[in-house]
DNA sequence: TATCGAATGTCCAAAAGTTGGACAACCAAG
DNA sequence: CTTGGTTGTCCAACTTTTGGACATTCGATA
């Protein structure tokens, strides 16, 4: 957490001044915004790791549809930092579709800053795994698609492809690609030069 | 909805009479259970799609944390049904922590009809995205196990596989098969009988 | 059920590829 | 400067692949 970046939006300047009081000596930078139009923009230039933001701007809707909609615009990025929503209108329908939306954690003013600061790590720890799984599956997807189009090669495709591969793998030296492939060095040659690797 | 069976846990028989008369108008099946330690045993032998369940059968313990202790074990199933919780005295923290443990949505106490129904719907179309999601993790981790081992193949194990994996795609046309591989249909024959798939 | 196109099983001889062994040249590590 | 391993190239014996041919079997369908 030391190590991590905060933003925090919040329209009132008297509670960001204050939340960043207190998050100064636990996140390494603290960023605070009060226009949460200027959040992406921030976001694909600086270096952020979580998102404390309101969920009420226009003080005439207090619904949270705000916050809720600019989750959505952080969670469209490729690499989304974790979001905390904070919100002085709480109601429980609220709390579980910011949590459904992707949020990881609700906070509801006023709040303790113990508690806040626990859930900021927490939210950091879980989003990371959210992270990872996201990686995981994006990488699946694609070893699927390279599966599929493997099963259509020809042999000699297949061939080309896994020798290269070996040859990859060995780090080019040819003696210990043709011992792993099991084939004598001399038909090694001659595949390679078959496949335009070598001459 | 109409195709899918509910399992209701709650220790009040009048919320639990209440709840069935609602609900066996749109579910196939509606279980009931009036205490939750049977629910596993339940889980295990019926057709279960999406669990109803109360947060609070201790009296002296209105905390919520034994329904999220059962949602858990739930959750722990190789095959989990969608989970929504119900509970009189919820709050905020409550309804986040359920949603964050695995709930699909957080129904309170005295329910709208109207409300359940379309949460309860809604709970079974997000689990079953996350079901698909959590199938693909799993078929992507066996996926990367069998790239691994296939990248150390000799070229002759590469090939026999790529051979065998083609026959069946083609359902074992071995004319389509070799004209896929782009090898004679001869050639077929001597490396399925060297693999010894026939004679 | 008779028919016909496609698939199977088997054969052949020419062409192509694979093999182990050999040898000079190279190179990086001790 | 030696040495163990690699590279590049050659060879002749051996094996595999190829296209073509032919009889047989299979399966849809008229």
């Amino acid at each position: 957490m030391e190590n991590s970046n905060i933003l925090i939006i919040d329209d009132n300047q008297l509670v960001l001044r204050s939340l960043k009081l207190v998050l100064k000596n636990v996140f390494k930078t603290v960023t605070t915004l009060t226009d949460p139009h200027t959040i992406m923009g921030v976001l694909n230039t600086a270096n952020v790791d979580i998102v404390l933001l309101d969920m009420n701007f226009d003080s005439r809707k207090l619904d949270g549809e705000e916050g809720l909609f600019w989750l959505s615009r952080i969670n469209e990025l490729p690499k989304p930092p974790a979001v905390v929503l904070i919100t002085a209108f709480g109601d429980i329908d609220l709390a579980v579709r910011s949590v459904q939306s992707g949020a990881e954690d609700f906070v509801t003013k006023p709040w303790s800053n113990d508690v806040l600061i626990s859930k900021l790590k927490s939210a950091l720890e879980k989003h990371k795994e959210k992270m990872d799984k996201k990686v995981m599956m994006e990488r699946s997807e694609a070893l699927l698609k390279e599966m599929e189009s493997m099963q259509k090669l020809s042999l000699e495709e297949m061939e080309r492809k896994h020798i290269l591969d070996t040859v990859a793998q060995e780090g080019g030296n040819l003696v210990s690609t043709a011992s792993r492939l099991e084939i004598s060095r001399q038909t090694l040659y001659n595949k390679l030069k078959k496949y335009g690797v070598i001459n």
